[in-house]
This record gives C-alpha cells, structure tokens and sequence, in this order.
DNA sequence: CGCCGCTTTGAATTACATCAAAGGACGTGG
DNA sequence: CCACGTCCTTTGATGTAATTCAAAGCGGCG
C-alpha cells in the first residue's frame, strides 16, 4: 500500500502533484489507534498534526469539574492538531478516538520544511485553518447567543444537510457526547428532542430522527420561536 | 510616508526583506474609519483583510434579538478578515471601529498572489490563523465550562499580565462592552464587579481596578471557589 | 444646561443544571 | 444462550445562576 496514493486521495492534498505527494508520503507515519485511546491532551507539547484514514475522533475540552465541551467530531480525511504546527506551543485541546481509528501522523518540522517548498500546499493549510476558524465561531455564536432548543435545532438542520437533505437523520453519535456538542447535559437532550416529539417537529426513535417540520425546526434555530 | 516602512513595523510581516515589504505595500491601501463607522457585516462577500495601524476595531456577532458577542477587541497591528481570504467566502462575524481607526486593506486576490511567491509569509499567515484559532477555542472554553464569575477573573488577569503585571487595571471599554465580551450583560457584570469588592478581592473605581488578592482571582478563574 | 447612554440596584422570572432513581441497550464472560 | 455489569437514556423533583424588567443615579458631551 502506497502512502503517496492515500495522500492524493485527501481533500487537503488536492491538486498537488505526485512529487509532491510522493514527498509527503515520505515524512508521513501510519498509526492506529484503539478506541477511548487518547491521541494528544490540552497542555501537551504539539509535535505535528493527524489526518484520519478511518474512524472517529472527538476533540474536546475539560472543565476543572469534569464537564466536557466537545470542540469538533471528525471522521475520515478530515485532519486535526494542524494550530500547533504553526504556533508551535502545546496542543489548546485533547483528542481522542471513538473508534478504532487510523491516521497519518505528520511531524511538525518535517512538514513545515514542505510547506516552505510548496506554496499550494502552504494555501491549502491556510484553506483549511481559516475554514475552522468559521467553525468555531459558529460555535461561539450558538454557545453564547442562543438557548439549548435553539442549538439543537441547528445541529439537527446541519446533520440533515450534510446527508443530502434527507429528512431521515442518523445520530451516529451517543446523546452523552450530543450534550457535549451542544454545551449541554444528556438530561437536558433528552428533554428537548422529547419536547420537539411533543410539537411534532421530529419523530424520534433511538439514533434515527426523522424531521417532520422543517420550517419549524429552521423557526427554532434562529431563535424566533419557543419550545413551549 | 512610505507604506514599505509601516508594513516593515508590523509583527504579522515580521521578518520580510525590504523588497517583500515593498510588494506588499505596494497592494496595501490606506483607510481610516470614524468611531462607529462599519468595516464590514457578517455575510458580506469577502473581499480582503485589514491590518490596524492606529485605533481599535471591534469583531463580534449579533443574535437575532440584538444580544452581541464580542470576539476580539482589536489595537493597532493587528490584523482582522483574515480568514475570509483564504476559505474565499462571506465575513463571519462584523466588524466596526471603536474609534477613530487608520488600518492598511489588502485585497484578497493580490495578497494570495504573493503568498504564492513567498512561502515565508504564508507561514506567517499560517501562525496568525493559528493563534486566532487557540484563543477561539479559549473563548468556547470560557463560555461552556465556567460561569460568568470566572470569566470575569480570567479576563481582570489577563489585562493585568498584558499590562506588565500591575495590580492596577485600566479597562479601557465600557462595561457594555466588557459584557459582551465575557458573554453575558451589563447588569452581570456589574454585580459580579460589586461582589468580588465586597471579597476585597479588588477595588473598583470607575474604569479603573485594582486587584487586591491575586491569589483569590486566579482561584476564581479555574472556578476552584465561587463569590459567596 | 440638558440630554443620552452608561451604570447600578432591586425584585421577579426562567432556563438550565443538579440530584436521584429507574429502565434499557449492549457486550462480555460464564 | 443467558446472566451480569456497565454505560446510556429517560423522567421527576429541586436548586440556582443569570437574564429580564423596571427605575433611578451618574457622567460626559454637545
């Protein structure tokens, strides 16, 4: 198996040519990870970035009581540790797999000196590091300007979205770490999506959601009207 | 006055040879808003990014009921809109002038054109992303794991480290504004400010603070006690 | 001087977390 | 295949931090 072949099939990667994959490839490192094994902790020293193969990531923040607020869910292709490439300090969050997951590990100098050679590689890293930033300011924005219902309708439109607008949705994650995407606790998920049930906005059953008023679910998530 | 030796002054161009800094000056124009004055909405086409010589810029969001989430307060050198630049989409927050502001604008099109020819650049970009992305993830911090008396704290240490380490703090925002940075409201603010005096943990004089027990505050900041 | 926005304070309200307990799903090992 | 434990999920009762609403004092600036 070629690293140079899984490099170019990476979003990130895109568009470069197989010199350079090729030079990628070569500072690249194949690692697996079990389940619940910690890739990284908040406060570690940052020695390069991981671009997930296959499985699930969670990248999270611990508060002093125990609390977590997950920062971001990533699967395959999707890379994560690439701020401490640039800053050069300590990892700002800890990750950790959810799943067996395979990545490939790329150490921090090594790849600098790339990027240093290759300014497409250089603009997709910009790409991808001013994309996250819009992410997290979303998050902001849901954390401190909206209530719970209105979060979870948003992130219910958003899993919607991304599976081609279905309105058939699966939760592939467990309500526990919902609660800590949405800033919030599993007791108080499992009352929203109940009172959601209630008004007859979505079906519920288990993982599978299905959205029966999308209007009002998008009414929600703007804040412009109330759970009752 | 000679735009190559401003650009030169300027931490983000750090490091640049003078015919660098001439290109960059050489696509960089000169603005200057009044107080109050719009540099761009949230949604508006991205069309560059600033760079602050003189004044102070706010960055923030607006909830559909007029509650604003301050994200940066910004002074002079640094830069902001920058990630519009590279993900190439619409502003995600707004940004106004809190004063009268003089900034540098630099079209996106021409500045991607030098990155391109420059790899040191880049990377510097690339360190500011990544710098604007761990204080994000401070502030989802903040906002999520700990309640509005730690965020306070942690903000009066922060101006305090800034300001080489005095125990005399000059908030130099109003208290509106504080709010809005700390996520919550005017009323908030002042109660909590009300209540770490009566603790003598510090001494309020209008917009001036004097922290009496920095021990306390900084207990205060990991939420390790609470204001009685 | 007079106005407008900032600031403070109190009382009422509310959304959410906490605590407690029970039911259910899932996987492991007997 | 069933029994068991663990973790996830749900539901109710209770508690609390923080927002909302209201009103009055303060301050700066035209």
């Amino acid at each position: 198996m070629d690293k140079a072949k899984i490099i170019a099939c990476i979003p990130l990667f895109k568009g470069l040519s197989d010199i350079h994959c090729q030079n990628i490839g070569s500072i690249a490192i194949l690692q697996i990870y079990a389940r619940g094994q910690m890739f990284f902790f908040e406060g570690d020293c940052g020695i390069g970035f991981y671009v997930i193969l296959s499985g699930k990531v969670k990248i999270f923040k611990l508060s002093t009581e125990g609390k977590e607020q997950i920062l971001h869910i990533l699967e395959a292709h999707e890379p994560f540790g690439e701020a401490v490439v640039f800053a050069g300090e300590n990892y700002p969050a800890s990750a950790q797999a959810l799943a067996e997951t395979r990545v490939l590990f790329f150490p921090r100098q090594k790849f600098v000196g790339l990027i240093r050679r290759e300014p497409s590689l250089a603009l997709s890293m910009l790409a991808l590091l001013a994309q996250r930033l819009r992410k997290l300011t979303k998050l902001v924005e849901n954390l401190s300007l909206k209530e719970a219902p209105s979060r979870m309708a948003a992130y219910l439109l958003f899993l919607s979205e991304q599976k081609n607008s279905t309105s058939n949705i699966d939760l592939d994650i467990t309500k526990n770490q919902l609660a800590g995407l949405l800033g919030t606790i599993p007791e108080t998920v499992s009352r929203i999506l109940k009172r959601m049930t209630e008004e007859k906005i979505i079906r519920a059953n288990g993982k599978k959601i299905s959205i029966l008023d999308r209007h009002a679910l998008a009414k929600l998530a703007q804040g412009a009207i109330k759970l009752t």
